[in-house]
DNA sequence: GTAATGGGCGCC
DNA sequence: AAAGGGCGCCCATTAC
């Protein structure tokens, strides 16, 4: 079979006209829609031209090859829509190099990937250039075959990569990409009456709020952190402390509202106005990118963060952070609910509120004749880290079926009675905080900040208790820290490479050492200190032993999820979007919940004797 | 004018 | 010796 690379330029303009602000499928959609320019490369010849002149017999039965794929493929879909190319052009085989890339470095932009596995530089001026100018600016303005050379080097460099490293992307992972893709296109059904009533009752409520903050009159934007300042200065309070500037800086925010709330209603305003902006702008996205179907296809990045993850990102909606909490409305005015409870409590306070509540999750709902089967599995992350550390006491237990906080009670914390929860909430919620906050070398300071996140309130005391006897009751965890920082450093001056149970291999690049000034924490003093750091992607970060850890695991987790994905598609029905570890899929009305259990409870081959299991039910829309 | 940065806020 | 991590989008501000 033929490899063919293909490439499109087409009109864009930044912020007001692209992928990013209108997504693929509306993007090709638009009015303004020009794809001038098409490359084609089949490793000895290359065409450039405009589509209309393409000789299409050229690509039949082809594999096509893109650098994002799932961009060039909607062009195509559209240009076969406009009778420019033919039908059988939906039937090809379409593979990413982005994608390809980025699970091989870690960089999804051509011109990155090609630096770190060519070690070539490259140049993306001219694209730059075109934002806004159309084929006819570039004749005019003779950069016509400048920007022909530029597409036909690209359509190269893709297929030159394919040829060269194409070995090296398992065929799992290429089974998870083009899935990746599937998904984003097919998209998720959209309850459009319910979305038009969410905006305009937000937009009402966004109004009011804004004339109640007292610098709007002014002309100052709501959220303007100097008209804030000048606010509090001028009524003589302190300004809001900076939450990323202290361990405890969500609870020293917090304070600081519920010091000054009462007597100025602002205080809370402003947070208000940013979660209900967020969630507005999300909502008229949502509307923008309606197809004629009510569905809107959406983003997913397949390898967007460095473990493997998928990442949420790239055309202005992020499937991966749907607020869970709804927002209760009265009088259309938002009430919030209390700031220390955990997201759970939250939920249940504004289940029991009445007047109105608004739940972004609800408008993404099933086809009609379908329902979603929903499904997460269950502390997929700790179960890994037991694994990996050869906890075999703890895995035992869990493979009985106890919950995985009463059976590190019982190992780690010499619990002997019986079910934890009903006998000892108290000892059950310590344990539960440790179990998921302690594995990877959190401090007592940032664990009192994890602890208050769950609704557990601790003293400083009281932490530093903890995080000393989990270290001490843990050594296995402990070991992994050290064994994994030992490696990291052993490997100055070249890459440490991490091998994972599933066969893959995370590769942090340039491991060297930085000398750093650091405050001492008993005698306030800097001090010179050393930290070692590698290339994460086309960052330098410092890493160290229990961060790897922290990597290693959430790899691992990710691995054991993508199988499951696969398994979904193939055995079940069609599973919509994700969301680390939680599968939305969209079934035959005979599918069951255990079908889906049963593949999602799947131990891979490489992971024997990790228990693994998942929560699953039957809605009509999203939620949790 | 655009680019880069950092804070805030949302998720697992 | 100690150090939780992984993301994306909106907004305001500053840098160029």
């Amino acid at each position: 079979m033929d490899t063919i690379a293909v490439d499109f330029e087409t009109f864009y303009k930044k912020n007001e006209y692209s992928v990013r602000d209108l997504g693929n499928w509306r993007y090709v959609h638009d009015e303004r829609f020009d794809p001038y320019l098409m490359t084609v490369f089949d490793g000895a010849n290359s065409w450039a031209g405009n589509p209309r002149d393409f000789n299409w017999d050229a690509l039949e039965d082809a594999l096509l090859l893109a650098h994002n794929a799932a961009f060039e493929r909607a062009i195509v879909g559209r240009l076969v829509e406009d009778g420019i190319a033919p039908v059988r052009m939906l039937q090809n085989q379409w593979q990413c190099t982005a994608n390809m890339t980025s699970y091989l470095c870690g960089n999804r932009a051509l011109a990155k990937a090609l630096a770190v596995l060519e070690g070539q530089p490259m140049s993306k001026d001219i694209r730059d250039w075109m934002s806004g100018k159309t084929w006819q600016d570039a004749v005019d303005a003779g950069k016509a075959d400048e920007l022909a050379r530029y597409g036909v080097g690209d359509v190269r460099e893709c297929h030159g990569l394919w040829t060269k490293y194409s070995p090296r992307w398992p065929s799992h992972e290429r089974g998870l990409s083009e899935l990746t893709m599937r998904q984003c296109a097919r998209g998720v059904s959209i309850d459009a009456e319910l979305l038009h009533e969410y905006i305009t009752v937000l937009q009402e409520v966004i109004f009011n709020l804004e004339k109640s903050l007292p610098w709007t009159d002014r002309g100052a934007a709501p959220t303007s952190p100097k008209a804030i300042a000048e606010q509090c200065r001028v009524v003589g309070i302190p300004a809001p402390p900076v939450k990323s500037h202290f361990d405890d800086g969500e609870e020293q925010f917090e304070a600081w509202e519920i010091a000054y709330g009462p007597q100025f209603p602002w205080v809370l305003g402003v947070s208000q106005y940013r979660q209900l902006n967020k969630l507005l702008s999300s909502l008229q996205t949502i509307r923008e990118r309606l197809r004629p179907d009510n569905t809107i296809d959406f983003s997913l990045l397949y390898f967007g963060a460095h473990t493997g993850r998928w990442s949420g990102g790239g055309s202005g909606l992020n499937m991966q952070n749907l607020r869970k909490v709804p927002l209760y409305l009265k009088d259309r005015n938002l009430v919030s609910p209390p700031g220390s409870l955990s997201v759970k409590d939250a939920k249940d306070w504004v289940a029991n509120c009445t007047d109105y509540a608004m739940d972004i999750r609800r408008l993404f709902r099933a086809r009609p004749g379908k329902k979603f089967i929903l499904a997460d599995l269950s502390q997929i992350e700790p179960r890994v880290l037991a694994w990996l550390t050869g906890n075999f006491q703890l895995l035992e237990m869990l493979r009985t079926g106890m919950s995985i906080y009463e059976a590190f009670a019982r190992v780690s914390m010499g619990w002997t009675g019986g079910n934890l929860k009903k006998e000892n909430p108290d000892l059950y919620a310590l344990a539960k905080i440790q179990v998921l906050g302690l594995g990877y070398g959190c401090g007592w300071e940032k664990f009192v900040a994890i602890a208050a996140s769950y609704g557990v309130l601790l003293t400083p005391e009281k932490s530093q208790e903890l995080v000393t006897s989990f270290r001490a009751q843990n050594p296995l965890t402990t070991g992994l820290w050290r064994t994994l920082d030992d490696a990291f450093k052993q490997s100055i001056h070249s890459d440490f490479e991490m091998a994972l149970p599933s066969g893959r291999t995370m590769t942090y690049r340039g491991v060297s050492r930085v000398v750093r000034s650091k405050k001492d924490k008993e005698t306030g003093k800097w001090r010179a200190d050393w930290a070692f750091t590698a290339l994460v992607g086309d960052k330098r970060k410092t890493l160290y032993g229990g961060l790897l850890t922290e990597n290693l695991v959430q790899a691992t987790a990710r691995d054991v999820f993508g199988q499951h994905l696969l398994a979904l598609e193939d055995q079940v029905g069609d599973v919509i979007f994700h969301v680390h570890d939680e599968a939305i899929t969209e079934v035959d009305q005979d599918v069951t919940v255990k079908d889906v259990e049963h593949v999602m409870s799947r131990t891979p081959d490489w992971l024997e004797g990790c228990p693994v299991s998942c929560e699953a039910q039957e809605a009509a829309h999203y939620l949790k």
